[in-house]
DNA sequence: GACGTGGGCATACCGAGTATGCATACTCCG
DNA sequence: CGGAGTATGCATACTCGGTATGCCCACGTC
């Protein structure tokens, strides 16, 4: 959802076509997430499908075809940003899931997989914080996805804390759970 | 990709059929992202056709059909709780791209979205405390995952705090650029 | 001045993967 | 019989990355 609403929003400042789309989104982020040439024009043909935008004009002698926003797209941007993002919608974590299949299935170190995702993610740390360095001042958008991906990095890394705290507790509590092998206890198996 | 992996690590307890993979896939992230029925088949179809998993012996007179993981799938799975999740694979961020196209799109009211996310932020963190008291010492896996979404929603918080005294400190360095209301200004619509 | 070569712009298509929902079938149970 | 739960498969839509195609322009060379 966020590229339909992120051309959308883009196409505010005027009317474009999709290339500058493109480029205008990459500048915007800082080419964190680049976006797909190939994803603009799809998403420009269902826009346009469901009446957010339509070609300008003339299609253009070189074969360009601009594309504005009718008013029920000025609405929908309108309510994009006047509108929280929905808790709901979050992505799938693969963090999170991994941390999880890996403390309910037998034989897995969940102690090493913690620390080795620390050290993963340190070392991401630190190249963020090389890059803000870098590029501070000159650009607003860029700088703040930047700070963005700084916290999410430092909450990711206290939650790891946490987990180890909270794995190695429940490791002491019940020592006996040294590895199961869990083959048949799979919840009803109808016959 | 962690659907796939998803799956393999719920195989390393033993051979299962789609059916039971997704319903101990809901169990371990207490059914924070549900796994879609059909998604199950065709990932699994996948992983064979991969050479990941295969089906165990029998196609059993119900019609259902286990599968079980291959060597190449064990070593894939012990690989992948090896490896740390790569921070170039992040799903795009709905939120930075949303407050980064804000910041650069002439007539939005910035400080307006922040606070809007924050109090919607706000309301999914308390949420998340009230799930956690209580289902909180009996599933551990579940509870990490709650634990998770606490401290990204914390982290998130802290980011838009951050984001409002820039976007004040930017706004106060070159204050022509006031507020101009949402509604009426679509910028430079030509014709 | 003609040529062709390479680079940037712009659009379009393809294949694989992801996601959701619907149709089906079968069993158990009231 | 009809509804709920188990189990599988198909249809559809969107995402994503790569790649082909054409076009113009700048450059250098003969």
């Amino acid at each position: 959802m966020s590229i339909r609403h992120g051309l959308l929003a883009l196409l505010e400042r005027g009317p474009r076509h999709g290339y500058q789309l493109r480029a205008e989104f990459d500048a915007a982020t800082g080419a964190t997430w680049p976006l797909n040439v190939g994803q603009v024009y799809s998403t420009l043909d269902r826009l346009e499908r469901d009446g957010l935008v339509a070609q300008d004009g003339d299609p253009d002698p070189d074969g360009r075809i601009a594309y504005r926003l009718t008013d029920t797209g000025h609405a929908e941007v309108r309510g994009w940003f006047a509108s929280p993002v929905s808790p709901k919608g979050a992505p799938r974590d693969e963090l999170a899931i991994k941390l999880a299949l890996a403390v309910t299935t037998p034989g897995v170190d969940v102690l090493s997989v913690v620390q080795t995702q620390r050290t993963g993610t340190m070392t991401a740390l630190q190249e963020l914080t090389r890059l803000k360095t870098r590029a501070a001042g000159d650009d607003l958008a860029w700088s703040l996805v930047l700070d963005s991906l700084v916290f999410r990095a430092e909450a990711e890394i206290r939650w790891l804390d946490h987990c180890e705290a909270r794995v190695a507790r429940a490791a002491a509590a019940r020592p006996q759970n040294a590895v199961v092998p869990v083959s048949t206890t799979g919840p009803a198996v109808r016959r």
